[in-house]
DNA sequence: CGTCTTTGACCTGCGC
DNA sequence: GCGCAGGTCAAAGACG
């Protein structure tokens, strides 16, 4: 059907992958370092406002941004992203609606509000989202084009064979990122996923990957690329929430919790406080590593994983989105309900 | 044989 | 409209 691919071709160009490391390395790092996760290689999860760079972790401005990842996460001088006060009004979606500050403000924060990340399988946007609407309306007007387009059929080029609307803007899961110092790209979070594609990223002698979890129906993806100022920080990318508890429950002690931590299955007893602190020691480490000031969070008041997201116009009718969707996947319940505290 | 990675091609959005 | 960059697809191949 497709035309065959001249697979082991020499790259070029701009597709020239840089490859870190190769897919057998990193099973054997990932077995070395397997006992290791949950200590070094323990993630530190970033949320919008809860630390003084939080705003450049606004993936809006990732994905507008000819800059790299890890530029926008201000790595190598965040100070003056601090001072991007457009960075605190974009919500949750990267792409369209709250960057450009619409018009209609309070629709657009409505919309947001209602956004539902934890509910994949429901619409990630509310009715209230027009944007959802019409893009199951464009979806049911892709399947009849899709029907049409059979009949012009096998004829048509590869290019013809994914049909989509120019005037159907495709639809982003909320992300969730967080920085980890580990010499192992892909960590193991307890999911199963499958590598669906890397792309060079520019500015980084890093590619990026992408991975989409392997479970039917759970559309959940992962963007890893490791930071070019920092190789032995990862900065993993999650964008959607699962919809199923961790198929993968690894071996005892802290890997186990690692892991359960990341699924649906949450921690629970005396470990939630190992855990709590644990992350925050880590996350301490880690801010002080790449040089970010980092207040103790040992308040509930600055809790390291509070990810309430300020929306609209900071300065005017500011709203808290909280976003238990993909967070409720990563963090503990009890942190939850320490930031309401 | 099933699962997963690799990787060139293609799609899409955006800025100029 | 064009070019660029990010994101995705899918065939091919590696691996257990």
């Amino acid at each position: 059907m497709a035309e065959p691919r001249s697979h082991p071709k020499p790259v070029s160009g701009q597709r020239r992958y840089i490859r870190f490391v190769s897919y057998m390395e990193k099973k054997e790092m990932a077995l070395k370092t397997e006992d290791a996760v949950g200590s070094s290689s323990f993630p530190c999860y970033i949320n919008s406002n809860v630390y003084p760079f939080s705003s450049a972790f606004d993936f809006s401005e990732v994905e507008k941004s000819s800059l790299g990842f890890m530029e926008l996460l201000g790595v190598q001088d965040y100070s003056p992203l601090l001072e991007l006060p457009q960075l605190s009004t974009a919500s949750m979606e990267p792409h369209h609606s709250t960057v450009k500050v619409p018009s209609d403000n309070g629709k657009e924060c409505s919309e947001v509000l209602n956004h539902q990340p934890a509910t994949p399988n429901s619409s990630s946007i509310s009715s209230a989202s027009s944007d959802a609407v019409n893009d199951e309306q464009n979806k049911t007007l892709d399947q009849a084009d899709e029907d049409d387009d059979e009949e012009e059929g096998q004829q048509k080029t590869k290019k013809q064979l994914k049909p989509k609307k120019t005037n159907q803007k495709r639809q982003r899961e909320p992300r969730f990122a967080f920085m980890t110092k580990s010499e192992v790209d892909h960590l193991e979070d307890g999911y199963r996923w499958r590598k669906y594609g890397q792309k060079a990223v520019k500015n980084s002698p890093f590619p990026r990957s992408y991975y989409r979890c392997t479970s039917v129906s759970c559309n959940v993806k992962k963007r890893v690329e490791r930071s070019f100022t920092d190789p032995s920080v990862v900065v993993t990318t999650y964008e959607g929430q699962h919809t199923h508890p961790s198929p993968v429950m690894p071996r005892s002690g802290v890997n186990a919790g690692y892991a359960t931590s990341f699924g649906s299955v949450l921690p629970t007893g005396n470990y939630l406080s190992q855990y709590h602190h644990h992350h925050q020691q880590l996350l301490v480490n880690t801010l002080s590593s790449l040089g970010f000031p980092y207040t103790d969070s040992s308040s509930p008041k600055n809790a390291v994983f509070t990810q309430e997201r300020r929306l609209c116009n900071p300065g005017t009718n500011a709203l808290i989105l909280r976003d238990h969707g993909l967070l409720q996947d990563v963090v503990p319940s009890h942190m939850l309900k320490e930031e309401k505290s």
